[in-house]
DNA sequence: CTAGGGTTAG
């Protein structure tokens, strides 16, 4: 409809003024006035109500009806232009203001910066900065900086930001505002701690949508622990300043802190939203708390939040994480419109419990709906491919991706092809493929190579793998486990010994492993070994029943050969699923869900076990294994648990 | 009569 404010550069402006009213637009007619003031009014009230496309046709009726638009006309229709991204149309508005001489009208100025910079055009906003006469007004100095911050230039803002100071320019809220959010990475953290210091040696953190700035900015910059002291000292906090905290917790992958906090909201009464439950969920999809996720779901279920398109992907990714794929299907088959999210979430979910054929089946009618796949529902899909060992289909996605999309795969795509190509044995080419990466490759691909050397016994190969990996990360004790298991297994004392040795000089440390089971809301945790549960003899001598059960039962693996018990003589060697399943039987009615979630790779043999005891006892165990890719990073190898 | 701002999914 604004096509026609699409004007060329050298349209007469001037000639639109005297156009014949009768010609297009007839209902102009209803408002005939050629004073601005009647015009200005109603264009005001469509400004504020959102109305921003029916401004622009009543500036054009404006015109069309002989009116002369004036200086409180054009900040109307330029942020209608600016909130429609209509760089053109706001362009063609500069023009008017030019020949109508309003252009040293600091409010049409501030205007103008304000549309350019919306408009991504930075360039045109800084120009009509710098030919204001005197630049000493606050508020065009907000919007230049908030339109640098926000087209991701925050430097250019920060200097601004400097500038405007040294020149005695006083700052307020809107500054800070407009400038803090641009402090997106821990590099520049001490950028925006001055900046925390700065507002509060002028009071302004007492602003609680400042305090609430400056609480995201350290999320965003992963800094958890500032977050939190400075969420601590906000007096009265808002429902923003909770969601920004648990969102915060949940994006760091703190999924107990954002659980423990949600609690805390709860008794104090503060009544959460849609934002809340997105960040609770996305915890619970984390810890495997299926049960408050059911909570939750419950909540939004009674709630207007009914119908939002984020919780009912937050839910699918939480339910399908969480090993109820049915549940997590039956919401996302029930979604009028999917998206990429919502795909993306039931594909993974499909793929992580190694039901890589569902998911390929999925992806391939995501595309076929039409939908443009991105990176992350490729990492989704290539993780499918490697769980169920879809090698050539994997292959073909990786090409798909490029050739097809144009999509540059990234290191955690790699990550999956050559943990895909590692199963299969292809260990040569899975090293050729790393090789040809055009970004350098990170811990997880040269990780995955490694995981891949342990399953083929390649030591040659691991030792390569595992020199670039403690490259990059060094304090990563899951990979100086995973060699040592290597060392193992090809009865290489020597290999083992230096491993040690390496991590005795860097002074690390295996954390044990751990595993939770999860009961009517309550979370029990076990570490390797555990002795510590009032009910300890209880589960010992019901898992030493089971594992003899176990052997009249055949004790044979999958492949038919008979299980040698790889458990050390010591009891400390008890792998902690085993605790979490003992304890899980003893504390259940039959027909309840089971739930074991690993912070860490499950190791074959226990894999093996779960498999097996749920047969002979007839219960449904879900684990989750969440060692793969990006969380192996901050994983430890639970293959180990004795050490 | 007029300009500048904060929290959300994989």
């Amino acid at each position: 409809m604004t096509k026609h404010l699409h004007l060329h550069k050298n349209t007469k402006f001037l000639s639109l003024f005297h156009t014949n009213k009768s010609a297009i637009f007839t209902k102009a007619s209803s408002f005939t006035t050629s004073t601005a003031t009647p015009w200005n009014t109603h264009l005001r009230n469509l400004s504020k109500h959102g109305q921003y496309n029916e401004a622009l046709i009543l500036y054009r009726q404006m015109l069309q009806s002989g009116a002369t638009p004036n200086a409180f006309t054009f900040p109307f229709v330029l942020k209608s232009s600016a909130s429609l991204s209509l760089p053109i149309t706001g362009k063609q508005l500069h023009c008017h203001v030019i020949k109508l001489g309003c252009e040293s009208e600091p409010f049409v100025q501030t205007a103008l910066i304000s549309m350019y910079c919306r408009c991504k055009l930075t360039e045109f906003a800084q120009k009509v900065f710098d030919e204001m006469p005197q630049r000493n007004l606050t508020v065009c100095y907000n919007a230049l900086i908030s339109g640098y911050v926000q087209n991701g230039n925050f430097l250019n803002g920060f200097l601004l930001f400097s500038e405007m100071r040294l020149r005695g320019v006083l700052f307020n809220a809107v500054t800070v505002l407009g400038l803090v959010p641009g402090c997106t990475a821990s590099r520049y953290l001490w950028l925006g701690m001055s900046l925390h210091c700065l507002n509060v040696k002028c009071g302004l953190v007492n602003d609680l949508a400042i305090a609430n700035c400056l609480l995201t900015m350290y999320v965003r910059c992963a800094s958890m622990e500032l977050a939190r002291k400075l969420f601590d000292h906000i007096p009265e906090k808002g429902l923003i300043t909770w969601n920004a905290m648990i969102s915060g917790y949940a994006q760091n992958g703190l999924a107990g802190e954002v659980l423990e906090l949600y609690h805390e909201m709860e008794l104090l009464q503060v009544n959460p939203d849609a934002v809340t439950f997105v960040g609770v969920l996305s915890a619970c999809a984390n810890l495997g708390a299926q049960k408050i996720g059911f909570e939750v779901e419950e909540k939004i279920r009674s709630s207007c939040m009914r119908w939002n398109v984020f919780l009912k992907n937050a839910l699918i990714n939480m339910y399908a994480r969480c090993g109820n794929l049915a549940k997590a299907r039956i919401i996302f088959d029930e979604m009028p419109e999917k998206s990429l999210v919502s795909w993306t979430a039931i594909i993974g979910g499909y793929g992580i419990h190694g039901l890589g054929n569902i998911a390929v089946e999925l992806f391939d009618k995501m595309i076929e709906t039409g939908i443009q796949p991105d990176g992350t529902v490729f990492v989704s899909v290539l993780n499918a491919c490697s769980h169920a060992g879809l090698t050539e289909r994997g292959l073909n996605y990786l090409d798909l991706m490029k050739r097809e999309y144009g999509l540059k795969p990234c290191s955690e795509h790699y990550s999956c092809v050559v943990d895909l190509l590692g199963r299969a044995g292809r260990l040569e080419e899975a090293r050729k493929l790393i090789e040809l990466m055009e970004d350098e490759p990170d811990g997880a691909v040269w990780g995955a190579l490694l995981g891949a050397c342990k399953i083929h016994k390649n030591v040659e190969l691991a030792e390569l793998a595992f020199n670039k990996v403690v490259e990059l990360e060094p304090t990563n004790v899951g990979y100086y486990v995973l060699l040592s298991n290597i060392y193992t297994e090809a009865n290489s004392s020597e290999g083992i010994l230096r491993v040690r040795l390496m991590m005795r000089e860097r002074k690390l440390k295996k954390d044990p492993g751990y595993s939770y089971f999860e009961c009517k809301g309550k979370t029990y945790l076990f570490v390797a070994g555990d002795r510590s549960h009032p009910q300890t003899k209880e589960i010992y001598k019901l898992l030493n029943r089971l594992e003899d059960t176990e052997s009249e039962y055949g004790g044979a693996n999958r492949n038919g050969q008979e299980v040698i018990n790889h458990e050390p003589p010591n009891i400390i060697g008890v792998h902690s699923e085993r605790l979490a399943i003992a304890f899980a039987l003893l504390n259940t009615e039959i027909g309840a869900d089971i739930l074991v979630i690993k912070n860490l790779r499950i190791c074959n043999e226990c894999h093996s076990f779960v498999k097996r005891i749920s047969k002979i006892v007839d219960r449904l165990f879900v684990v989750r294994d969440a060692t793969r890719f990006h969380h192996f990073r901050n994983g430890t190898c639970s293959c180990n648990d004795y050490w």
